[in-house]
DNA sequence: TTTAATACTAAGCATTCCTTAGTTCCGCGT
DNA sequence: ACGCGGAACTAAGGAATGCTTAGTATTAAA
C-alpha cells in the first residue's frame, strides 16, 4: 500500500482523507495499516484502493506476479479486458496442470 | 466462496477444520462467513483458499472479470504464468488508456 | 416418520480496531 | 546549530467486531 500511496505522492493523512476516514484520525489510521499494527475492514480497503487507482483485489495478493497481473488488469480499458480474458481462457485449456477440482471428471 | 466451496465437494464444517479451526465452531464460523454476518481475518482467508485451491485475492475481487482472471491464473503452471504475464504487459503498453500515476512522465 | 448430517442463529465473551492525544522524525530556511 | 512545519509514528482506552458456545432449523435418506 505505501508503494501505490507514493505513486499518487500524498501523504497518509490525506489518503485517509480522501478515503472518507475522520481528519482527525486518518493518519494514525493509515499509519497502523502500513505498518501492519492493525488491519482495514473490506469497506476502508475498497476506498483506499480507489483513491489510489488499483482494483481492490491488488492488496491481497501473494504472489507478486498475480499482483503486477492485477495492476495491469486494473489499467487497461473494458474492450481490452474482454479480449484479454478470452486469451486467458484458451491458456487455460492448452495448460497441461491438473485439475484438482471434484466432480468434473 | 460458497461456490468455491461446493466445487471440492465439502461441508462448510469441514471446510473450517480443514483450514485449521477448532472442530467445535468450524460451522458456525464458516456459516457466518458465507452469509456475510462477519468477515475473517486475512490469515483465515489464506488458510481457507489453500484448502479450497484458489488465489487468496479471488475473494477480495468486485469485477467478475477479474475473479476469473485471478482463477485461471492459480491453476497454470508458473512457467506459463511469466508467458502469460509477459503477454500482459505487452498490451498495458499498447493501451491508450491514460496513465494516472504521477511522476511517470 | 425417525435419524443423521448439514446449515444456520442468538448472545455473551474475547479480541481487534478506532479515536485521541500526543511524541518523534525529517527537511528546510535562517 | 536552531527553530519551524509537515509528515510519520505510537500508546492506551473506548468502541466495535468477531469467536465461541449451545442450541434450533433444515434437508435427505432409510
Amino acid at each position: 500500500m505505501k508503494a501505490a500511496r507514493e505513486r499518487v505522492g500524498i501523504s497518509q493523512a490525506e489518503l485517509g482523507v480522501r478515503a472518507g476516514i475522520d481528519e482527525f484520525c486518518a493518519s494514525a489510521r493509515i499509519n497502523q495499516y502500513e505498518r501492519g499494527k492493525h488491519a482495514p475492514d473490506f469497506l476502508t480497503v475498497q476506498n483506499l484502493a480507489q483513491v489510489l487507482g488499483v482494483p481492490t483485489a491488488y492488496f491481497y495478493a501473494e504472489e507478486d506476479n498475480l499482483a503486477e497481473l492485477i495492476l495491469i488488469f486494473g489499467k487497461i480499458n473494458p474492450e481490452e479486458k474482454n479480449k484479454f480474458l478470452n486469451s486467458a481462457r484458451e491458456k487455460s485449456k492448452e495448460s497441461d496442470s491438473f485439475d484438482f477440482r471434484l466432480g468434473t471428471h
